[in-house]
DNA sequence: GGTTTAAACGCCCTCTGCTGGAGCAAT
DNA sequence: AATTGCTCCAGCAGAGGGCGTTTAAACC
């Protein structure tokens, strides 16, 4: 059999028979648990040999069948590996869809799979046998794909819609419309399968089984079966676990008997092929042999192309343009990713230990580092170190003071792009975006302040917080502040007898004592009783203290002393000082403080007590000349003049 | 031998979040 | 006047996106 050509009528089949080839879904369940690896587009079957010998592959068939993934079954950086596709040409032959050439067709999808309990798949026709697919787009492997040897027999579903009949000569040609059931090539036939060159050699004793039947849910299906395959001179082919590739630097190995596939590796490094030509051009870039000069760098390359992509970087010319978008690029590659990023959003690189997929590997590789914690750039200045080389750069101006960022505003200068862009955007903008704290009124320019009047304010505190004025207790800062709040200004103690109310509880119940004629603070000396400890300590100095000098406060017109200060300020405001002959200044009221009439460890005793004086009786707070108790006021009862008056102060200055 | 493809390295950017000092008002 | 609490602000680093460029290998 020189080759064949499978020939499917139409309407056979819409679908792929299986629903878990399903293109979405295939691909989905692999990218969780395997990984993916790049083929390139056309593997010689020694070539898969050399690089994918003992690799499982499997192929699944992608949206419309027009990819195809190939996915190692043993492979530890599975999510590393990117993503395969192959496309299939008009009238590929079988032995290229088994190796995957980069042509395709749409209208069939080929599925090899297992034939049975312990039958390998596989999907491998020879190099250079004829048989072709009209319309043939894709193929699926579902399961793996083995070296030839392990084969023991595989079947072959070509699920087609709409495909043509084909025939010739040596040609394979099955119709589903003949629903032959079972299409078996015996020895005989084998010969019309793969013909000659690579594994065309090595299908002597192939049998090939082509069956055509009814497939699940009505549809038919052509199953192509595989069996007993043994391969011509596969003592050749080395055991899956060893090298198989021939050492060729020399020209004397660069040959071998005819029939066996050569492989050839370099001395230098670790790189084998299977292709001279491949290993001539591979050797060049040990020599460092760099014949193209860029005219306007003079920097030298090795080939044309490369040449031509370097001097396009210096001119501009960008030869690839996305079709999504205006921007184009100066190589294939970077449209590829500029695609990937911007319009399919493929991310064919994942990461294992989280949901983190990338466009490109070296992403993915920084990208572990946030797992793993490596810092390869390490600071030459201090103890830091980056997990990438743009984060230690940005880190040494730290060190340098650099600040690249200006203000164009205020030419204020920043370290980085996006603290200048914050500047620019709080100082110099309009319409300055808000954060309004979702639990009371505050609003705060930038978020992460806001998320720290969050943890300072709203937090729940573990330890109990508790009011400065009752009892109240509270785990939130802001609840207890605006609960403090309440307390401002509010006088909750109010007298049951008469009108009176105050802030503070200590002052209503020395206010109570008015009513209840309780006098609390006695005199040591003479058994006098107060209802104010304050008003007890004026009366000790005044009677009992031999040092004590009160304050007299004199009248500026008159000269007459008084023991308060509003005393005196009522007697001038009517005092004419020419009945008066001691009023000496004549330049209005004048205050002349001797010294203190009250101790000020009395008016410390209490601040709050003070505060609240100082306001109930604020016109006595003017010119800071009288202290002020604060306890006499509350208490709203006594005043000093039932003790003291005018007169006797005098009296006591002029016995002093 | 030219072209294509995949990979690698590098650079720069944005977004995000944390930190600590400054400024201000309240206490 | 000192202290405290809060917001503003710049500095700084973590993480990731996107693109420029070069190179090796495969493909044709």
């Amino acid at each position: 059999m020189a080759g064949m050509e499978i020939s499917i009528p139409s309407e056979q089949f819409t679908k792929i028979k299986e629903p878990e080839l399903m293109p979405e879904e295939a691909l989905e369940e692999k990218g969780e648990d395997d990984g993916v690896c790049r083929v390139k587009g056309c593997l010689s079957p020694g070539e898969l040999e050399a690089q994918c010998a003992y690799e499982a592959l499997q192929a699944r068939v992608l949206e419309g069948g027009q990819e195809l993934v190939l996915v190692p079954a043993e492979e530890s950086e599975k999510h590393i590996l990117p993503l395969q596709t192959a496309r299939f040409s008009e009238d590929v032959a079988l032995q290229d869809i088994g190796w995957l050439t980069p042509q395709h067709q749409e209208g069939v999808q080929l599925v090899v799979q297992q034939a049975g309990s312990g039958l390998q798949p596989l999907l491998w026709l020879g190099e250079g046998s004829q048989q072709s697919l009209h319309q043939c787009i894709a193929v699926s492997i579902q399961d793996e794909v083995y070296l030839l040897q392990d084969v023991q027999a595989t079947q072959v579903h070509v699920l087609q819609e709409d495909a043509a009949s084909a025939s010739g000569d040596g040609k394979f040609v099955v119709s589903l419309a003949e629903n032959t059931g079972l299409v078996k090539f015996d020895k005989g036939q084998e010969g019309q399968l793969p013909a000659a060159g690579g594994l065309g050699e090595r299908t002597e004793e192939q049998l090939f089984l082509m069956e055509a039947r009814p497939g699940d849910g009505g549809r038919d299906e052509i199953v192509l079966t595989i069996s007993n395959v043994n391969v011509g001179e596969q003592e050749d082919k080395p055991a899956p676990d060893q090298a198989h590739v021939e050492k060729a630097n020399s020209p004397q190995n660069q040959k071998k008997a005819k029939g066996v596939k050569r492989t050839f590796r370099c001395d230098v490094c670790r790189f084998t092929c299977t292709r001279i030509s491949s290993f001539n051009r591979h050797v060049k870039i040990h020599s460092n042999e760099k014949p193209h000069m860029c005219h306007l760098c003079l920097k030298a390359f090795r080939t044309v192309t490369l040449l031509r992509n370097h001097v396009n970087t210096h001119t501009g010319t960008r030869p690839y343009k996305c079709g999504d978008c205006n921007m184009a690029f100066v190589t294939s590659g970077e449209l590829v990713r500029h695609r990937r990023y911007k319009h399919t959003h493929e991310k064919p690189f994942k990461c294992s230990m989280c949901k983190y997929a990338s466009v490109e590997a070296s992403k993915l590789k920084r990208h572990v580092r946030s797992h793993t914690g490596e810092r390869p750039f390490q600071c030459s200045l201090c103890s830091y170190a980056s997990k990438d080389t743009y984060k230690l750069k940005r880190h040494m101006r730290t060190h340098s003071g650099e600040k690249p960022y200006e203000c164009h505003v205020c030419h204020a200068r920043f370290t980085q792009s996006g603290t200048m862009k914050m500047h620019v955007l709080q100082k110099h903008s309009e319409n300055v975006p808000k954060h309004q704290c979702p639990h009371c009124a505050t609003i705060i320019a930038r978020k992460s302040d806001l998320r720290v009047h969050l943890r300072n304010l709203h937090t729940y505190q573990a330890t109990e917080m508790k009011c400065h004025y009752c009892s109240a207790v509270f785990h939130e800062r802001y609840a207890l502040s605006q609960h403090q709040k309440t307390h401002k200004n509010e006088k909750r103690f109010k007298c049951e007898h008469c009108s009176y109310a105050c802030k503070q509880e200590r002052h209503m119940t020395v206010h109570t004592w008015t009513h209840t004629g309780e006098k609390p603070f006695a005199c040591l000396s003479c058994n006098k009783c107060f209802r104010q400890k304050q008003l007890l300590n004026v009366h000790v100095k005044k009677y009992h203290d031999a040092n004590f000098i009160p304050t007299v406060y004199e009248c500026p017109q008159c000269g007459k002393g008084f023991s308060r200060w509003t005393n005196m300020r009522r007697h001038s405001g009517k005092c004419d000082p020419g009945r008066d002959k001691s009023a000496t200044s004549g330049k209005g009221p004048r205050m002349k403080k001797r010294q203190p009439a009250i101790p000020k460890e009395a008016g410390k005793e209490d601040e709050a007590a003070a505060e609240e004086a100082s306001t109930v009786k604020g016109e006595q707070c003017l010119g800071e000349m009288v202290p002020v108790d604060p306890g006499e006021t509350a208490a709203g009862g006594e005043d000093l003049d039932e003790d003291l008056t005018c007169e006797m102060i005098l009296s006591m200055m002029d016995k002093l």
